[in-house]
DNA sequence: AAGTGGTCTAGACCACTCG
DNA sequence: GAGTGGTCTAGACCACTTG
């Protein structure tokens, strides 16, 4: 057994009596290794038996610790072998469901809108439907045409039950955070959204509203966020300047195709 | 409590002698009895003590296949309430690194190429850094055009490690799947893909090979692929028509950022 | 007060890898 | 044979939610 691997690991001793687990202390303390460059990539992980012995925990936590990383994507296991640090880049965030502001403000530009309309109407077929409403049921309407670094970069028509969210029109200021709001004032957190981008050229109407060329490529979004019981919340078509914007995915390959 | 909630959890026994584990043996059932529609969105899954106390195993297992049920998407948990069925559909796939022909397979369509070039080359720049060689190394380089139900849909070009996969142009027979060969001739498994895409208009040599017009939209994906240590295995540029391909997604919201 | 999921323990046996 | 991760047990206390 190496005397060296476990560097670092037990500078400190856990916290018990806070109200953070201890698990999470373990993987916070393997993370901040990981990210210094104490461990590196293809490294292993300090074993679960010895996180156990040195912190004093059981073994159950000290594997609990090690499975997070695994499940953040930072490590990885191998029976019999041991759990190696993952080459994949920290900072490269993986695709998240974001507002257009939060978006913004992870790249370090400044949102801001122009209100196109923003009312209570009847959906259309589509917008019922892929927010399970009947055409009787009212929505919140709101079009924006979205603006970074001073200049458009898509327009967006967003859709919302408006049983889900009374009184909106009074309580958001519409060149805000909708995601705020929702989350705010109403308590509806956004979990996950289906998204689907088509590649396209822009309308006439379109490269007026994003000045540029009529038929410049364009990308075209439709996106249906749900709640946690995977109630839908919300359903936006957008439609982006082609060159201001790239789609960035992570993809795995879970191969346990759920069949 | 209600009597009714384990129906169908313990119709069978579970097999304590099988290779397969308990916990996913019940992950199992869990997953039979949502596909069946036995358990309904929104419902709530049967509780971890109910699931040890009918099933005869310790909680710790039955949590394990609770959880599992969690991280696939299908269900989620609340502290205090209970663990819930989600509304997300299954059948609808979250996007997977999937290979051309994996990915027509699961279309239903027949996957056909017609290669335009495979050979070992030198990488320019841009290949040798996204695969981390030094410009002295060789790669494989092979470009196709891809071919669904009898029409072209893309143009694609892959770069891979010459020295991860010696002898690929004797041992792969161009017009076939290249994961698979991968996989089976050299061991190595895509675990995950970083890749971005762009929304673009065709060039006329493109359009002529895909058949469609001049300056018709496509989408433009820069891929590279990962094995489970994080090197880099693959790396691929194609040009897809706009109008035989959509890019779908599902996004996740995890605030839990490594940060 | 009863039921839930979240965490934790101190053991155990197994299959696997590697020297 | 020593070390690893994968699975499993039979308990325990906690915070939280709901009737």
């Amino acid at each position: 057994m190496s005397i060296q691997l476990g560097c670092g690991v037990d500078t400190a001793t856990l916290d018990r009596h806070s109200v953070v687990p201890l698990y999470y202390q373990i993987q916070q303390r393997l993370l901040e290794q990981i990210r210094s460059g104490a461990l590196k990539a293809g490294e292993p992980v300090p074993s679960e038996q010895e996180i156990a012995a040195r912190l004093g925990v059981s073994r159950m936590t000290a594997r609990q610790a090690v499975k997070s990383l695994c499940h953040l994507g930072v490590a990885y296991s191998q029976r019999g072998k041991g759990t190696f640090v993952s080459g994949a880049k920290l900072e490269k965030n993986f695709r998240q469901v974001l507002s257009f502001s939060e978006e913004m403000e992870a790249r370090g530009a400044q949102p801001r809108s122009r209100v196109l309309a923003f009312k209570r109407i009847h959906p259309n077929e589509q917008v019922a439907e892929a927010l399970h409403l009947s055409p009787a049921e009212e929505i919140i309407f709101l079009r924006r045409v979205r603006i970074a670094d001073s200049a458009p970069l898509c327009i967006e028509a967003t859709h919302l039950p408006a049983r889900l969210c009374p009184k909106l029109l009074e309580n958001f200021e519409p060149s805000g955070s909708l995601y705020r709001v929702l989350g705010e004032r109403y308590g509806l957190q956004v979990h996950m959204a289906d998204e689907v981008a088509e590649a396209s050229v822009a309308t006439g109407a379109e490269a007026k509203l994003l000045r540029i060329r009529g038929r410049s490529p364009v990308f075209r979004f439709t996106r249906t966020a749900y709640l946690h019981n995977g109630q839908p919340i919300e359903f936006v078509k957008s439609t982006y300047r082609g060159d201001r914007c790239k789609v960035v995915n992570r993809l795995t390959r879970q191969l346990e195709i759920i069949s």
